[in-house]
DNA sequence: GCGCGGCGTGCACTGAGTGCAAGTTAGATG
DNA sequence: CATCTAACTTGCACTCAGTGCACGCCGCGC
């Protein structure tokens, strides 16, 4: 996985998402990939491990734009706030990616299931700066609380409505978040 | 997938998954599996969709002792509670099989990631259900409740160590609930 | 004996993914 | 200017997953 320009990184996933968001996922080859992109099929695999890694995989310049967004929560914010704050950064700053995954979905439902992983890389950072500020916590308390937080991303997200904008996705993450730091939820 | 015979059905799996839990989960391919239980390549596609669903589709008697499962759920349980203990006694039933899928898991953790729709099927299962019995709460209610109680289970399913037995799952999956419900949880 | 339907099988084909060796280009060095 | 090298690209050949199709076998009712 020897790739050094993030120009051609571009031009496949572009290719890529622009096929897969018209005809859906099955209906486009590595083949019509390549050949939208003008290079050759051998390359696409250097850049991407699979078929399915160009729409998941993060784009070159994201996690330093995760470290950002990281570093900007304070340093006494309890972990559970941090987390439904940073979704609301990330999904700001990655608010096109969003769009765009969610328009491949449509177009390919049977995608649903590896949606799940769609920031999967994101999360893992997430994790790495929360075992250090958290330091006092388990492991499984502070993967439980990520997790969770996860899930409530993965469970919003199918129910966005892409015309709403961030700001629809927004209300429902608040919703989310809202209803499960509620005292009474376990009790329904 | 027209397939009728149980037999053929545990023949195919319990040899996919004796070869993989030995091998790896890469280092078997679908002629080993077939020439194994003996049958032929094309009646093995007949029976599963793919190379994964040999570890993951439910055994066909599964979806029964599902219904089973959430029919002994009383009236007056909160949702919270129902699902905590429906993951206990849904452990306690597929005892077998939850060992011998973290001894695939195990031996291929390339594996990790579809790991989490081990059981889907039941949670679907349980979400018809919920969705019949509150249905006063809306619709992202109930699937936020689901979605954590099942990530409380995927959270706790890696950090398993087999040999505690079904019983040290169970102390794993009771101290998920007890984190998640206790009053002070979203303020660590 | 005859048709019929369910199931298993062989065959041929598409498409994903990989290892290898050769080609290309750009920059460093003499 | 010649050339050496390292990074990147490419073509080729191969393995394996997955599918459509047609045929064969067997048990069943008539």
């Amino acid at each position: 996985m020897r790739q050094r320009s993030p120009e051609t990184w571009r031009q496949i996933r572009d290719s890529a998402v622009g096929l897969m968001a018209e005809r859906g996922f099955d209906a486009v080859s590595v083949d019509d990939i390549v050949a939208e992109a003008g290079i050759s099929r051998r390359t696409y695999f250097n850049y991407f491990a699979g078929k399915e890694s160009v729409l998941f995989d993060p784009d070159p310049e994201d996690p330093l734009l995760w470290a950002e967004l990281i570093a900007a929560r304070p340093a006494g914010e309890p972990l559970w706030t941090a987390l439904h704050q940073l979704i609301r950064a990330y999904t700001t700053a990655a608010a096109e990616r969003m769009i765009r995954q969610r328009l491949v979905l449509r177009a390919s439902p049977e995608l649903a299931a590896c949606s799940r992983k769609v920031c999967d890389r994101f999360w893992d950072a997430v994790r790495a700066w929360a075992s250090q500020r958290n330091a006092d916590s388990t492991e499984l308390q502070l993967d439980l609380l990520i997790n969770t937080a996860q899930t409530v991303l993965n469970t919003v997200l199918p129910r966005w409505d892409v015309d709403t904008g961030i700001a629809g996705l927004h209300r429902l993450i608040d919703e989310g978040f809202t209803l499960l730091q509620s005292p009474e939820w376990t009790t329904s």
